[in-house]
DNA sequence: CTCTGAACTAGACACTGACAAGATAGCAGC
DNA sequence: GCTGCTATCTTGTCAGTGTCTAGTTCAGAG
């Protein structure tokens, strides 16, 4: 909104970008609209086109963002529990979660392939080093003990799965709010023992069945 | 399409429901119009508001009747499993994880709050059912050592999160092929121990971390 | 028979995404 | 200076949508 009179927006890509974000956080994506954005911004309604070609150009942008700032937050929260001797795969669990509801918009469109250009080359790499970064945190994590590799991906499967419903429930809003009645970070420490005793769960997980 | 040319469909509110699960199992709530479920129904582009009111209307009653076999599936699971003297809650897990699988439509109507009428008095009934039973099953399934009360919610909140993740990962496609080589069902015995033996899972669930 | 209310039609409105053709700006090479 | 070139943006148009309103048809109760 530097210089607003231009012909030339300057950074329109960008702009839409994070205008987009703010409306999906407030009303869902559903309820975006490519023209609502271009007229926010200051720009006609076929602008947006040259920039993502559709809308579903625009949420795969968006989706490659958000999958690689996903990367960069875990890799981050895994790294500094490394260097604190904790293990990595808890403290990447309670990043998954906590970036989603830090990032909702974000989070939203990287896992709602009907939204996104699913032949989109940028989107499957992206998806790719997720997918990578998650697998080796649970590699490392495992105990010595290890059984054949096939368990290594049941076991990525079981933290996924549950990281990914925990972040799907609340920010869905499915969570009955007596749930977390002290925050979700408090929530998500409880669930994956990442309190403060430094991400050694106490109890046995999922109890006796 | 009995009568195809009375004035009265005679059986608009039902058929309309059931094209719409259709619809949206095949290309994603989204792409589902009220117009076209009208003319699918050879019936004036009007006729669904009388009796849905609204898209979301529609999508709410979906959803009412989405939980009500979700509530139905899960119990008659944990009942089936607490006659052959297995604990309800993996079996209840696996009942949610394969109802999602096998009514898709009904599942993403269930648990988008953005698609749905919030306000609605049957579908706030209706979650309250589906808490409820939830919780049930956690209860029940506790060993006598049980812990105070609110770690009932918590282990009800692992579960619950733990079987939404893979059903929510499944349906939107994002679990990579590899995961599941012989199927969602098999995939589901693994990672909740619902095998043949029984439901007693023999390894330690999380692992050490 | 009339009356009533539920079910449905038909028309209009504002809105959307997509497309195509043209206008503008900025920049390289001359 | 000028000329083209290309990315960027405008303008106009089209089919499609949800929702609103007023009118029409029908079935059944009195």
């Amino acid at each position: 909104m530097g210089k607003p009179d231009r012909y030339h927006h300057g950074d329109l890509r960008e702009t839409l970008m994070s205008a987009a974000l703010v409306a999906i956080a407030r009303d869902g994506a559903a309820a975006v609209s490519l023209r609502q954005l271009a007229r926010d911004a200051g720009v006609s309604h076929g602008a947006p086109a040259h920039h993502f070609g559709d809308r579903a150009g625009l949420f795969t942008a968006l989706a490659v963002r958000g999958l690689d700032m996903f990367c960069a937050a875990l890799s981050d929260a895994a790294e500094k529990a490394a260097a604190a001797g904790q293990a990595r795969l808890p403290a990447s669990g309670k990043a998954y979660v906590l970036f989603a509801a830090a990032h909702p918009a974000l989070f939203e469109v990287m896992f709602r392939p009907d939204l996104l250009d699913r032949d989109d080359a940028d989107l499957k790499a992206a998806r790719g080093r997720a997918a990578a970064l998650l697998r080796g945190f649970v590699a490392e994590s495992r105990p010595v003990r290890a059984d054949p590799e096939s368990d290594v991906g049941l076991e990525a499967l079981r933290a996924w799965t549950h990281a990914h419903g925990l972040a799907t429930l609340w920010l869905a809003g499915n969570l009955p709010p007596a749930m977390a009645p002290d925050g979700l970070e408090a929530l998500v420490d409880r669930l994956f023992g990442t309190g403060d005793n430094g991400g050694c769960d106490s109890d046995d997980g999922r109890g006796a069945a």
